[in-house]
DNA sequence: CGTTGCGTTGAGAGGCTTCAACCTAGGTGG
DNA sequence: CCACCTAGGTTGAAGCCTCTCAACGCAACG
């Protein structure tokens, strides 16, 4: 029923959704996985004000994107799922202006800008799947900006779990209704524009009203039907085609 | 002082300041300006679920990109002045997740994906310009949702207009402290994530202060420096270089 | 066994929304 | 030439969603 074989590789997983991958583009992507870094949990991959060292790529674990303000707010801009990577054109900018951390223990790998540009200059496919990749990146932005602006408390987090639901699944990483979760309340409030307490309280609800299910760092989502349609979820940004059509 | 060249074409003076364009680089830009269509205000460029019919290119007056809920609400993600593009890749996608409009007559141009393509292989200068340019765009995005979810009202607008003054003046479309904003309050709001009722009453707090001055439709900060530090506004997500340093 | 991080809960405050009314300016038509 | 209409700006009052501050419980850990 799934359109993904069995490569064990995320970034494969995600890619091969995108474009028609051969035998010989796998075995580039493999590649590129070679040699990794495991890295702990509440770590920063990436400070803002950096140089950047090289494409990241999250192999396992979650990561994420963010910056501060100067009180101690801090707003997470994006999550780095396995089978994700930073900008494949951050090589050139002299700084960066966010920073990356992990939300768990992970395994990544740092892909050379040169090794990149010739894989991109000679395999169109993955090429493609890459700049495909980079769209469905900037369509999840504008989404969150869509959570944050326009969705109230329990919709936001809705949106956001019916969103990690869909995009983990891709990569193998969810059953139908499940998945691991390595985030505190505090994150997720990070994440949404609100405190770790309402946070605390919105989850409640979510809970009391037998959507969710959220122990440990498993995520279990009871109605998923009833969840998408709190969060009014649309999965037409991640533009996954014929996959798992929601 | 500045160094932008006294190109009047905004695609020519965005972009030289990621790269260094020769005469031939800049005539390449020229052509792809060649074709231009007028579009009046309030109307749609592009909606959500259409077919990409090129790469949006804006020469004259302003757009945005939008997304709407169920209920009519609407969230603006990006601003669109004139040498801004669309998604450079958009010939990718079966369909947009999201629609453009305009906030006021606007002059642009469509640009055939091939076009583009074969421009980005023979001219590696401009093909690196407009990685840099898309960089920004998506710093830009992050820059916004960290408005939304970091900020309270009144910086989230001061904010807001610190930073069109930076992007406006790289184009040559603003003064020392002022330009033209075609927007009406209802459009702010639905750009920061609030009422119009709550906008106007937080410009009427920018004005008390001294800060700014909006009547018809041209913007003029009384302020810079303040607004810049009550917006807490850092202009290093916008990669400009040694262009006004701000 | 004290410490620490995180989840939970309560009470009060406040920023922002909602609803509504009114005003003004600009455009249209008689 | 003015009455009318409409869109957008302005203002008031009431309410609520979310924040702030604070306390407490609990499990993991050294």
């Amino acid at each position: 029923m799934t359109q993904n074989y069995s490569s064990t590789n995320p970034l494969v997983r995600k890619l091969e959704g995108f474009a028609r991958l051969s035998e010989a583009d796998r075995a580039v992507l493999d590649g590129l996985c070679a040699s990794t870094e495991t890295v702990p949990t509440h770590v920063d991959l990436v400070c803002e004000g950096d140089v950047p060292r090289g494409i990241l790529l999250v192999l396992e674990g979650m990561a994420f994107r963010y910056k501060m303000r100067a009180n101690g707010a801090r707003q997470i801009m994006a999550y780095l799922v396995p089978g994700d990577t930073g900008d494949l054109d951050v090589g050139l900018l002299d700084e960066m202006d966010h920073g990356i951390g992990t939300f768990s223990t992970c395994k990544v790998a740092w892909i050379r800008p040169e090794t990149l540009a010739g894989i991109r200059q000679n395999d169109p496919e993955i090429a493609r799947a890459m700049r495909m990749s980079t769209l469905v990146d900037e369509a999840t932005l504008r989404e969150w900006l869509m959570n944050v602006g326009c969705r109230v408390a329990i919709e936001r987090l809705a949106h956001l779990f019916s969103e990690l639901l869909l995009r983990l699944s891709v990569v193998g990483l969810a059953s139908e209704n499940s998945y691991t979760l390595p985030l505190s309340q505090g994150e997720l409030a990070d994440t949404t524009g609100m405190t770790n307490v309402h946070v605390n309280r919105s989850l409640m609800e979510l809970r009391r009203r037998g959507l969710i299910q959220f122990s440990g760092k498993t995520l279990t989502i009871l109605d998923v039907p009833a969840l998408k349609a709190l969060a009014e979820f649309k999965p037409n940004y991640l533009h996954l085609g014929e996959r798992r059509a929601a």
